[in-house]
DNA sequence: CAACGTATTGAAAGTGATTCTCATTATCGG
DNA sequence: CCGATAATGAGAATCACTTTCAATACGTTG
């Protein structure tokens, strides 16, 4: 096992999860890193062919997902591209999702005032609005849990 | 004008902004009820066609889109689907991007402990990951908009 | 209550994005 | 340099969703 280098550049990231550095993975990073807004897939692999001419849309789609893997890139959500719905309860509101069975709770009280300040100050950007979700575990599935720990498994029908 | 009613009901919602209440949208509704976890467009599809045989699959989507729009159903976000990438600066961060030009920005202060203390608190969930991602206008975009006010419209080649 | 204008619908074709398959190629440790 | 094997490209296949359009049903109006 190499001693993890220093720098937590997407190339040592690839090298530390074992990964190989291909020419097509050094094309995909190189459009990426060439934007300054988010990019599509199909963007990229436009972007990267004039560095890698014989480059696969299958090969952005796989690397893009191994790059998400290793924390190299960030994905950017869209607010309609979701993939599943609850009815909602009260006004203004946020989804908690249970990890183990995929039950969704909601709750009203945010205050992102605080993270937005911090955000604004950080980026120079305006805040006006913000999109969370938070993950956890519901009581039942952490009942489940203390009942039998080695069935970790989800429970989703 | 009638006055709309003081409950906030899907039911209420639909003839507030207008649409009719069809056997097949309450079909929808039946179905978003009776699960107590997020349910996906073909889910409903299923779950409701026992109440409405003859339901087809477009007016899920559509119903569930416009459910959406006038708040009665929220939507649940998949951390793998996602619209873009950008490439991740540092260790734990989340994204703001610009509604004028797609920019996007990174910052890494957030401290939700308070909003995750107060959903734990509200919903009895265990807390342990959130997803933010904020929205926002960026210094040339609000810089555009300064000098010419008129064209708001987005600039994404 | 019946008639009407119009929003809504189902079926099927269409679209665009993503994944799979598999024979071929290239990377990197030894 | 060589070889085991991870990675690739092309295109077919799948998937999720949208569009189209003639037929239908909602809810309002007389």
């Amino acid at each position: 096992m190499t001693e993890p280098p220093q720098d937590w550049s997407a190339e040592a990231r690839l090298a530390a999860a074992g990964h190989r550095l291909t020419r097509q993975r050094k094309a995909v990073l190189g459009a990426l890193l060439q934007a300054d807004s988010g990019v599509t897939a199909a963007e990229v692999f436009q972007l990267a062919r004039s560095a890698c001419p014989d480059l696969g849309l299958a090969t952005v789609y796989r690397t893009l997902e191994m790059l998400a893997e290793v924390g190299a890139v960030r994905r950017v959500h869209g607010d309609d591209r979701c993939e599943a719905y609850v009815p909602t309860v009260g006004g203004h509101g946020h989804t908690v999702v249970c990890s183990g069975c995929g039950r969704v709770g909601e709750f009203t009280a945010c205050d992102m005032r605080p993270v937005m300040a911090a955000a604004a100050a950080e980026t120079g950007f305006s805040i006006d609005g913000h999109f969370l979700q938070l993950t956890g575990t519901c009581e039942e599935c952490r009942a489940r849990r203390r009942a039998d720990p080695s069935g970790v498994g989800k429970v989703r029908s």
